[in-house]
RNA sequence: GCGGACGUGGCGGAAUAGGCAGACGCAUCAGACUUAAAAUCUGACAAGAGACAAUCUUGUGUGGGUUCGAUUCCCACCGUCCGCACCA
């Protein structure tokens, strides 16, 4: 058919977008732009595969918002940029063994044809390349910002080791506890690490949840992730020193159910409480909690094990005297390190104690009815104290004020909010990634890389596997790792690792509209007209680390007087994942759709719209092979009506059904519910086609308009077709409905006796009841079952539903 | 285990401040056009009963409840998917 080839169609507005800028931004354009509108996408890792359909779907869903935006009549800003750096491009190099260096721009530039084959509105004057110096020599500086505020700290902390391969391994790297590459035991190793201190900001984090505009899930896992809970630090003096043991509780009121107190194996008292008898087996058992590899100890269905290490505490309540276990189910990332174990009420605890033969008390009764006799599960609810002396009676409310309350009063206990949020630790001992911009020296010890010599350029190694050395690969480049301590001029040497993938899309956002300047990593008066991001849109896997890092970023650098804002993203929605015939899509199950191949057979155009048709943005869809056509011959059937289309006017009763269609599309497309906007272009169509009736130019420049966010190729040329010159996306064109026309005069609502469906009557909005059932009377079938029997109850809903009880 | 989302024809999915279940599309079948095929157009398409007509009955995971009326609200259960995983 000659009304449309997708082929040429496409080939001939990408380039004249490309010749006429439409999508680009000059910095004069960003600097002037009266409505200004960032639509941003979550950059993509670019891999040798190359785009995946995944992503495909989400930068389809996200471009189509962009454009609905510039048809309202924003100035919209939609950058891409490529996330580069990171241990998936790593491990991707090793295995085919080249040098990232040299796969990297191969990658990006098959990702960036493919990304403009979509037809995507990118303006490709504003890339990020996250591997560029240009680029991470601001990482670098984002670190040092963070540095200068007090926000990085330098500690030990756990890896993964691998005792046969002598290196450092990633938990992605670890499976089932065993190392990937030889399947030897992995266990874990202290080493020191750089941590940004975002726990500094759990509550911000926490608080700002209410104000900005997310996909609820999102919020919630953050809400989660964070994981505040409220409580109590309380002392418990050891039996024979002058010393006590600090838990962390939310359970004050059950302290008199306390019966043992437990720490974590790497708990510093430990050794010092451990007794003689008891050592040999305590440190037997803390050397084997210290075998087992990070991902393993998160075990939860695992038994319980431990051991008693000979020491008591004395209960600060009871004076109960309370045995001191080690157990790998207390963690000493989290609280104190140390519990106090109330088995009566407490799982975790419940179970231990069972294992171990330790009493279990109960000290919290639903009602009286349950306050005695052999607990058989912890009781977790709420309930009176009851076993508990002087508090015996009260709510578990009051109980826990009461008896932190005593207990302060006597120093302790303090009142205490702790955090699941850990502190994020940026240091990878890895080759691919900026290197972190720190100098050691002797004398003045870890020294931060002055700004003015950045970047800290990550040398070109052709040995970047990781060695037996225990150092990162850097370590092996002597001379790149010499240098003059910047404050003495000594001798320095630089730090070896590099930093955290996480840390280079921390920020990236912000330097979309300054990458006209490579003097400074932030432009403020681009950074104040474009941010925050009117509207973010990426996958839910990111819901906790990207998202978070980022927001803590932002607000971190708002205290520092660097940004005017403490929120990045505005708005965030979570678009949905795609299937295909029920199932997931991988490489594994090779059923993975190649986009060229689609592309190349359907258009562009085609498969933007099947994609956004196949079920809500937000909860994914089903890819079928066959449902394609469906699409296709939609577009085909439009392109046939613009060119057989008239110059009358346009048919009253086609206008009205185009009103309704306009009404609906503009409330859908708001809550990106793409599939019943494309389905009521559809159905218009289907109205404006009926019968073979020839149509009007009035009747179909609205549905072009609507549907150029989903098919922007053929929306160009059909607009040009219908006598347009100018670009449908240059002059805000979405259409707005009549409320006049829209409105429905007459329609048809069921009739119902008692509840079935009986007939439809056809009324107006300001039909009476009486006149309503007057016409219900006359419908042969409604009457037959009125009579029945006796009206009993007319229920008449105008507009919806006429409902007659009978009997 | 905890948290979240969800369960509707052969399939993807519509419809929830409670009001005609199955929009739109795929697949399938029949017809028109055609020498033929493709494309296009027209029509049928939840299940059962029925003179295969009128019509009746059943039907939104299962079982209850509220209501004139429930896919939508409430309770219990079953199942699927996704997060988090011993956070005291």
């Amino acid at each position: 058919m000659d009304t449309y080839s997708p082929t040429e169609v496409e080939a001939k507005w990408q380039s004249r977008w490309d010749e006429l800028g439409t999508n680009l931004f000059s910095r004069d354009d960003l600097a002037t732009a009266e409505k200004p509108y960032f639509n941003l996408m979550m950059f993509p890792y670019p891999s040798a595969e190359g785009l995946h359909v995944g992503n495909i779907y989400a930068y389809t869903g996200a471009d189509v918002w962009g454009r609905y935006q510039r048809l309202k009549g924003h100035d919209v800003f939609q950058p891409m940029g490529f996330d580069a750096f990171g241990i998936h491009s790593e491990n991707y190099a090793l295995k085919v063994g080249v040098n990232p260096n040299d796969l990297i721009p191969s990658n990006i530039s098959n990702f960036t044809r493919q990304l403009r084959r979509i037809g995507a509105m990118f303006d490709w004057n504003h890339t990020v390349d996250t591997t560029d110096p240009n680029y991470y020599r601001w990482t670098q500086w984002v670190f040092l910002k963070l540095f200068e505020a007090g926000l990085v700290e330098k500690r030990e902390a756990p890896v993964n080791w691998c005792p046969s391969c002598k290196t450092v391994v990633a938990n992605e790297q670890v499976i089932q506890g065993l190392c990937e590459r030889c399947d030897s035991a992995v266990e874990q190793r202290q080493i020191e690490q750089w941590f940004l201190k975002i726990t500094n900001y759990a509550q911000r984090l926490l608080d700002g949840i209410e104000n900005i505009d997310w996909s609820s899930r999102t919020l919630t896992a953050q809400n989660n992730w964070i994981g505040r809970s409220e409580g109590a630090d309380i002392d418990f003096p050891i039996v024979g020193r002058d010393e006590s043991i600090r838990v962390f509780t939310t359970r004050p009121d059950t302290i008199c159910g306390a019966t043992y107190m437990v720490l974590a194996p790497e708990h510093p008292l430990v050794d010092a409480l451990t007794n003689d008898e008891q050592r040999e087996t305590v440190e037997a058992y803390v050397e084997q909690a210290k075998r087992l590899d990070l991902k393993a100890r998160q075990y939860v269905d695992r038994p319980k094990t431990g051991t008693w290490i000979g020491a008591y505490c004395e209960n600060p309540i009871t004076g109960a005297q309370m045995p001191v276990w080690v157990s790998d189910y207390v963690l000493i990332e989290y609280g104190t390190g140390a519990i106090m174990a109330v088995p009566g009420h407490d799982e975790r605890d419940f179970e231990f104690a069972s294992t171990f033969d330790l009493p279990i008390k109960r000290v919290i009764a639903r009602d009286s009815s349950n306050n005695a006799g052999l607990m058989t599960e912890a009781y977790v609810g709420d309930g009176l104290l009851v076993n508990s002396g002087e508090f015996d009676g009260l709510s578990v409310a009051e109980g826990k004020r009461a008896i932190v309350q005593k207990l302060e009063a006597n120093s302790l206990a303090t009142g205490q909010v702790r955090y699941r949020l850990h502190d994020w630790c940026i240091s990878r001992q890895r080759y691919w990634g900026p290197p972190i911009p720190i100098i050691y020296c002797d004398d003045c010890g870890a020294v931060p890389v002055p700004e003015a010599d950045l970047p800290v350029l990550l040398p070109r190694l052709e040995q970047f596997k990781p060695d037996d050395s225990g150092d990162s690969p850097l370590a092996r480049d002597t001379e790149w790792c010499s240098t003059a301590c910047p404050e003495c001029g000594g001798a320095g040497t630089r730090e070896t690792d590099v930093s955290d993938t996480f840390l280079d899309s921390a920020w990236y956002f912000l330097r979309y509209p300054c990458t006209d300047t490579d003097e400074v990593a932030l432009d403020v008066d681009m950074v104040k007209k474009w941010l925050p991001v009117n509207s973010y849109i990426g996958g839910h896997e990111h819901a906790v680390l990207h998202l978070l890092y980022a927001r803590f970023v932002t607000m971190a650098f708002h205290d520092h007087g660097i940004l005017d804002f403490a929120e990045p993203f505005e708005k965030f929605r979570a678009h949905g994942i795609l299937s295909k015939e029920g199932r997931k899509i991988s490489k594994s199950r090779g059923n993975v759709i190649i986009p060229d191949d689609l592309i190349s057979e359907w258009g562009a155009d085609t498969v933007r719209l099947y994609l956004m048709f196949l079920g809500p943005f937000e909860q994914g869809g089903d890819y079928q092979e066959s449902g394609i056509r469906g699409p296709s011959s939609f577009l085909e059937r439009l392109a046939l009506s613009v060119a057989e289309a008239s110059d009358g006017k346009g048919d009253e009763q086609v206008l009205q059904a185009m009103h309704r269609t306009i009404d609906k599309v503009s409330n859908d497309i708001e809550q990106l519910k793409y599939n019943t906007v494309i389905s009521a272009l559809m159905e218009y169509l289907n109205v404006v086609r009926e019968g073979g009736r020839t149509c009007s130019k009035q009747e179909l420049e609205p549905i072009i308009v609507m549907l150029a966010p989903f098919a922007p190729h053929l929306a160009e040329e059909l607009w040009e077709r219908l006598g347009h010159n100018s670009s449908i996306f240059e002059s805000g064109l979405w259409p707005e409905a009549d409320p006049e026309l829209a409105k429905v005069e007459t329609f048809e609502i069921g009739v119902q006796v008692n509840g079935k469906l009986r007939g439809s009557i056809s009324v107006t909005a300001d039909t009476s009841e009486d006149d309503a059932m007057t016409l219900a009377r006359s419908n042969e079938r409604v009457a037959t079952h009125l009579d029945a029997g006796e009206v009993r109850k007319v229920i008449y809903v105008p507009g919806r539903i006429l409902n007659v009880v009978v009997n």
